[in-house]
DNA sequence: ATGAAAGCGCTAACAC
DNA sequence: GTGTTAGCGCTTTCAT
């Protein structure tokens, strides 16, 4: 593969030249413009990224941690990251993190070494400690999951709102016992849910009752189907539960489909993130809805702009309430 | 950030000696050794990979092509390939196509400009005449979807066979009128399929109806929810069908149950693929696992065999029915 | 408007 | 066992 400087020899000019022309970056005649893209088709030459990015010491590339691929959660704020990066001439790279330490150091490693720019990260489970480290000297942006108390600008919702309006929401349909199958506590998207979910208690005054709240340890269906058993074994079984991921909901619901329930005639059953296939269930599924494709272009906006020395701010975007059969009255 | 001979001139050595303590390429002195790691951690050294690609011509980095992210059925290969390459020292970019010949030329150009190593592509969508001359020059593998005529080397399994199966199943099952809900047949799975499809049709007497075959433009829930529409409204309805994805067999299985009918007791249903929602339907779908993390292993050895310079074969891996409550007698 | 030359950070060939 | 040096492919002063 040709390299500029056969470009230059070809057309008659020097290698600085062909640089000018590729980046449009000085005048250049028009007739040395066309010897050199003349040379550059005739020797079908491709412009190497490695020397380029060498000399601006930038690799145009950032990274985007989850967890893992198969939460569709994150399609959506993946396009959104993905169109508005590609806009703004930057290529992603996504990287499941697995919640593997090592992984995760992997992916450290390679902004540290310069082979990619920035992180956008949505792995709830990623070491904070060491991402505020990096964070010193690189450009990081948190989408969904945050730090309360640090400074890593993010892009998030506001959960405690969300839980709110979900349990308001059954409460209104006439539900009193209603459980909360949460993820595990250590998550701050999980804290906030439940802080939304008892303070609607309280205002209707209805009894917070521990047993009601199960926290599972992933968001596997089967962590909700696991949930709704050990929900139905209770004495006084709820008649309605939230979840805090349509993964969990679903399990959830295929656990009430199992056990001959009838959703929601005896129970009603909500979830969290409307993914594809939440409205795919029998019955589909109520659930909250975030502005995914939004948050990934949020994200990557405030993270191109850090990198070009921007100054940015977090953004809380709006959510919304999807109501459909599973707590239909 | 540190680098290189900043470190030698801390460790009192010469920058090649620091590359040799980096890479273990010769031997050096204990003593050496020690000096250089002292200065390494001192200056907090994190070698650079732009440096380093440049100068070793390769960017250890390779593209998987899909052509979107929110089919659920490539997770566990790209698992596979992720794995493997994570062990051999390279790291994969997952690119997603959205069967827009744009971006599918903004990753071509990136193993052409030296981004990235070579290419694992799934997408069924690719322009091969270009993936072809891009073989010429480039470290290609294709992973389920192939190209029969040319030789850029593959790893799938056999479609056709597979088709064969679930219908002989479906027919064991009394069925005669069986439905094949098939998308576009400009690809070659698809081609496959329906030639099991039909040759099972022969081998066991059964006409073979134009009628009963529904080609499907995607492969999204709403696109088998419309075929299953459609076959519903024949004069003579099929009584099973076989859905050539997952995710049409859903959107079938969804549009059965809003017209009330009982599955499998009124009608029996197959998909492909064995995502994880398959097991997560009601009833739970009948479906054809693929050795999807086995794929992507051997996907991802392939490409870096090639990319070594040793001669790959394709390769055919084993599939299974996994037989479940849409199918049940 | 164009060219010469330095240098981004690294590794490998060669010399000692 | 270690240092010197050249060079990977590019961009960017600084001249002219």
């Amino acid at each position: 593969m040709a390299n500029i400087h056969e470009v230059a020899k070809q057309a008659g000019v020097s290698s600085a030249t062909v640089s000018r022309v590729l980046n449009n970056t000085s005048s250049v005649t028009e007739r040395t413009r066309q010897k050199v893209d003349q040379a550059i088709k005739e020797l079908n030459y491709e412009p190497s990224m490695l020397g380029r990015n060498l000399r601006n010491s930038e690799s145009r590339l950032l990274l985007v941690l989850i967890p893992n691929f198969s939460n569709p959660y994150y399609t959506e704020i993946i396009n959104g990251i993905e169109d508005f990066s590609v806009e703004r001439g930057y290529n992603i790279l996504l990287c499941e993190t697995d919640s593997n330490p090592t992984r995760e150091n992997t992916f450290f490693n390679m902004v540290k070494n310069k082979l990619a720019d920035g992180i956008i990260s949505m792995d709830p489970t990623i070491n904070m400690a060491k991402l505020q480290e990096l964070a010193k000297k690189h450009s990081i942006v948190l989408c969904s999951e945050y730090d309360e108390l640090e400074r890593i600008p993010y892009v998030a919702i506001d959960n405690e709102v969300a839980a709110y309006k979900v349990m308001k929401h059954l409460i209104r349909l006439g539900h009193e016992n209603i459980a909360l199958i949460n993820s595990d506590e250590k998550f701050l998207y999980a804290r906030q849910r439940r802080k939304g979910y008892e303070r609607a208690l309280e205002e209707f005054d209805l009894p917070l009752r521990q047993e009601y709240i199960y926290n599972t340890n992933n968001l596997d269906f089967q962590d909700g189907a696991q949930a709704m058993r050990k929900l139905l074994q209770l004495d006084e079984t709820p008649t309605a539960a939230f979840a805090v991921s349509d993964t969990l909901a679903i399990g959830a619901l295929k656990e009430l489909n199992v056990k001959g329930m009838n959703v929601p005639g005896e129970f009603a059953l909500v979830g969290f993130d409307n993914i594809s296939f939440s409205n795919m269930t029998n019955p589909t599924l109520t659930t909250v809805a975030q502005p995914m494709y939004q948050m990934g272009i949020a994200a990557a906006n405030m993270l191109i702009d850090q990198l070009q020395g921007k100054p940015v701010d977090s953004v809380m975007l709006d959510h919304e309430l999807i109501i459909r059969e599973s707590t239909l009255n």
